[in-house]
DNA sequence: ATTTGTTTACGAAATAATTCGTAGGCAGTA
DNA sequence: TACTGCCTACGAATTATTTCGTAAACAAAT
């Protein structure tokens, strides 16, 4: 089974491709700059260091390599998740929700997702 | 604002702490130890370090020390998931809880109690 | 009094993650 | 051709985390 474990500058970088999908170390290190500095090199750097670890794939057929995601984000968020249930929650997924809706106050659409989703879950017993 | 950020081991440490209350080194020590194996000034270390960071505090006045966590497990819990709802999920805390409800799960009691609570939101609008 | 066992404190090695300087390649342009 | 700009690769410094060896203090037992 492969651990599926980003830390969190690599989850950043992650973020930018799930949304934009493939992009340049250019393209992905502007959207970086927005919310901190960091050099170019240093983006460039972690995007190798993530195609090493095979979490990211990429295109070197043009000069600029093209990079995209090698993981899912529905996997990756569901490894994380689980890690936190595990670890923060000592296995309690119920005690994550609820501290999950404690945290950040959904709105009324979300309620109704979240409710349609127990139903589908409970029917399925 | 403090963030709270623990490690993993530190997570590790604040759990027997949440659970057993105040203990000694040696306490916290031999739980660790049925899980994995480390030294004994490791997880001293470990516990003093986070006592720097004001993560545990201290009565020193045995010999042996006594610590016991100095954050809540509830705002821990809280600073963790709020972490993981903007890191992870784009801020969206029904995405969270649905696949934490998909990654594990629940029994029909733990559904219960996550519907009540919804409830209990939305009758507070 | 000496030995034994348990404790803390300290320092430093080992490992992991992040950051960036520098060099070399290559394309476009003066 | 020489200059400029942007790209990758590489190596290394920096910072954070984890691990543990060793020494000193102290109490209990021999």
């Amino acid at each position: 089974m492969t651990t599926i474990k980003p830390t969190d500058s690599e989850l950043e970088i992650l973020n930018i491709l799930w949304d934009k999908g493939p992009c340049t170390v250019r393209e992905v290190h502007e959207v970086l700059e927005k919310n901190k500095d960091a050099g170019y090199t240093t983006t460039l750097k972690l995007m190798q260091i993530m195609h090493d670890k095979t979490l990211l794939k990429r295109d070197i057929s043009a000069k600029s390599h093209i990079y995209s995601a090698n993981v899912s984000q529905e996997k990756t968020q569901g490894h994380l998740v689980k890690r936190m249930i595990d670890n923060v929650f000592n296995g309690s997924a119920s005690q994550l929700v609820m501290q999950a809706l404690g945290q950040h106050k959904a709105n009324a659409q979300e309620l109704d997702e979240i409710r349609k989703y127990l139903d589908e879950i409970e029917g399925k017993k």
